[in-house]
DNA sequence: GTCTATATACAGATAGAC
DNA sequence: GTCTATCTGTATATAGAC
């Protein structure tokens, strides 16, 4: 009886699994969509289990959220040795990549915060929080390309920062909705670095 | 018995009435969350007749998504006799001006179509619809302005269009979200015309 | 056309056996 | 910890009187 199946899945504590769910059904479906009974029968446990371990929906559903977010983060030691303008290129790149690679969260999140009116939540100031590192992130870079006289000296960092932060949202909900709005999703993100940078570079002599 | 009341919202068929009433709680609640009951509440009658009219609830919700859709179009008359750059100034403001004006079912459709996965919906084409005539309606003029030497002549008229979109997109979605990631709303989208028509501006010479 | 009363289904949540 | 059985509320939808 005490044996522990190695498992794949099997593996998983109960408690893990349903939380592991819980986390894909509501992001894939939202929270009124999601019952727990089909939490469940999707984690082939019983209901009355889940509010063992989570007491109510709104508590799982916190969870569940707090679980996704886990991975939410930037690596952004690897700007090292690289001049300003690869390094706002490279930095545009780990955006997009990891929109790319969290696509379901993503849209979950922002639909979430387009809702909006709900609680001032942990998690939506969580996602600000990480926007807003990036954005100035981006400012200081571009400040500190314009001292050292790479940018124009006529540039704003903090607008344009949030331009470019702008953009790089407009063109990856664009991926986001339906099919015809993208053209070829990759060559617009190309524009958009190569535009904005070139406008930052432009000489003013 | 025959007595029109020419009163207020009195005067409204009892059908408009749930329309209209359905129209604002789906939009500002979503369709999970606002129950039949709550329509016939708000818009003081039964719940029966609502299935009178409507059939379902996703009837209803339908109908009310058409009307909602009724005042979305845009009036682009009044391009006329300015040149290519004040023509993009103007349509720029004149989304900007669109998107103010229909916050709330802006927010709405966009987060209908962020959850995706839905119906082929004649809604959500109808909205791709209308944001394609204006990417393209931007392309033209970009176009016209390339061929008669305003603009640089290595320009990409339908990259450049949907790059506008897209930072457009981004500036107005910012302003959705939590306020954290308001700077100055308007001072934002000042500095997206300004920057993106230089970058078109910008003499190669 | 508009209502009241009711049928039916399923949601979230609890009790209690094992 | 995990289950089955059940309670209670509320949702969509229908029947039938007026």
């Amino acid at each position: 009886m005490s044996n522990a199946e190695p498992h794949a899945d099997d593996a998983l504590e109960a408690r893990e699994k349903i939380l592991a769910t819980a986390a894909r059904l509501f992001a894939e479906q939202g929270y009124e969509n999601t019952s727990i009974s089909q939490v469940a029968r999707a984690a082939k446990v019983s209901k009355a289990l889940i509010f063992w371990y989570f007491e109510t929906k709104e508590k799982l559903y916190r969870s569940a959220l707090r679980k996704t977010l886990e991975p939410y983060f930037i690596d952004v030691d690897d700007l090292d040795g690289l001049d300003e303008s690869a390094q706002i290129t490279r930095l545009i790149e780990l955006f997009a990549e990891f929109v790319r690679e969290n696509v379901y969260s993503v849209r979950f999140f922002l639909s979430l915060m387009l809702q909006g009116e709900r609680q001032p939540d942990e998690v939506i100031r969580r996602v600000s929080e990480l926007y807003g590192v990036f954005r100035n992130l981006l400012a200081d870079i571009i400040e500190s390309g314009r001292l050292r006289g790479i940018f124009r000296q006529d540039c704003s960092p903090k607008l344009d920062a949030a331009l470019i932060m702008a953009a790089l949202d407009g063109v990856l909900i664009q991926n986001f909705l339906s099919d015809e709005f993208v053209h070829e999703p990759n060559e617009l993100l190309d524009h958009l670095k190569s535009s904005l940078l070139n406008r930052l570079l432009a000489a003013s002599h």
